[in-house]
DNA sequence: ACTTTCTTTTGACAATTGTCAAAAAAGGAA
DNA sequence: TTCCTTTTTTGACAATTGTCAAAAGAAAGT
């Protein structure tokens, strides 16, 4: 827990009451490679934080599985569309290492944001950070080729490649699994 | 004003002191076609809710204008990475129509938060949705072709069709206005 | 109406990327 | 190790999209 503490601090630092009344609404899970935190279909009900692992969360489209984020250690996970809409998500998170997050649901969260104003301005700022994120990732799918995503995503997170399959990632880069791979061997 | 108070109320209902002291912290700005509310460089110092007209958000790459955002009415309109970050912005936003817009400062819209959770709340909320259209954005950008963007555009937004130039749907959509051109005339 | 300017369309060709199939390489399990 | 499964690479070809240049069309100003 003392992770998500460190986390947090470094977005907006909360009181010891904020932080006390928050970490008591946290539930710990543990959950293996290969299983789901979530699944196409149901309403995601909680917000996570991911202590020790990986993951990614992927769509079905056409037969093919299309992955669009993954999750590493000290990120914040959820199907966000489904969690904040109440709907039916419609894609899936898979563990892609044993993986220790902390979770909170829907309800403890909103409750929490009436008790501590501290709280709702953290996560306010943290969606903000998140939205600049995705910003980034669109333009760079909007106005670059698939080496130069390649090659923006060894740059900024070479850590991936570690841990990730190239199937994976091209899936995430948006190119076919060939093409990436040629483009990594003309690097 | 009203249209401020109409579509906030549409996202969270805030109290009437909360309005009150929202309305006082807004400056009305008049705008005319082709102008600049902001420029490449400059910090982006105001968060504006959209009022009447239409506009665009656009990069410099390469010698070419790459558009990624339009706004139109009741729209909020920032240069989102640079009002947060308080960092310089990369984009210009263009007037394509006259435009009215109510405006408030990075400042003024923190100290309201301090003073009304109402607002904060608001915001956080309004935040959530926008990152959820960018989500979907992103997502077409990331498994659509060029035509099923298109199409999708046309479905979503088709008022766009009615009043933007070919070029800049193109460039929004991640295509080349001739690809654009050679779409439609296949439909 | 008549320029002038901007926007859209069209053609020809090149570059990028995708698809399908098979081979090679790597990783896991027994 | 050996076998089995999964992942990655390679080849051949097709489809998509981009670029450049020119023509056609639409809009704005005089």
């Amino acid at each position: 827990m003392n992770a998500l503490f460190n986390c947090i601090s470094q977005y907006h630092p909360i009181s010891l009451g904020a932080w006390e009344t928050l970490s008591k609404a946290l539930k710990q899970v543990e959950i293996s490679r290969n299983s789901f935190l979530l699944r196409e279909g149901m309403v995601c009900n909680n917000l996570y934080f991911l202590e020790k692992g990986c993951l990614r969360g992927y769509y079905n489209l056409d037969g093919k599985e299309v992955t669009y984020w993954f999750g590493f250690e000290n990120n914040f996970i959820t199907s966000f569309y489904s969690f904040i809409s109440r709907k039916p998500c419609v894609e899936n998170i898979q563990i892609l290492e044993d993986s220790t997050l902390w979770g909170i649901s829907f309800e403890a969260l909103n409750q929490l944001f009436d008790i501590h104003n501290d709280l709702e301005r953290l996560v306010r700022i943290i969606n903000e950070q998140y939205y600049i994120r995705l910003e980034e990732r669109l333009m760079a799918m909007q106005f670059k080729t698939a080496r130069e995503r390649y090659e923006q995503l060894m740059e900024t997170s070479p850590h991936i490649l570690q841990r990730i399959s190239l199937g994976q990632i091209a899936s995430y880069l948006g190119i076919s699994q060939e093409t990436l791979s040629r483009i990594r061997s003309q690097a």
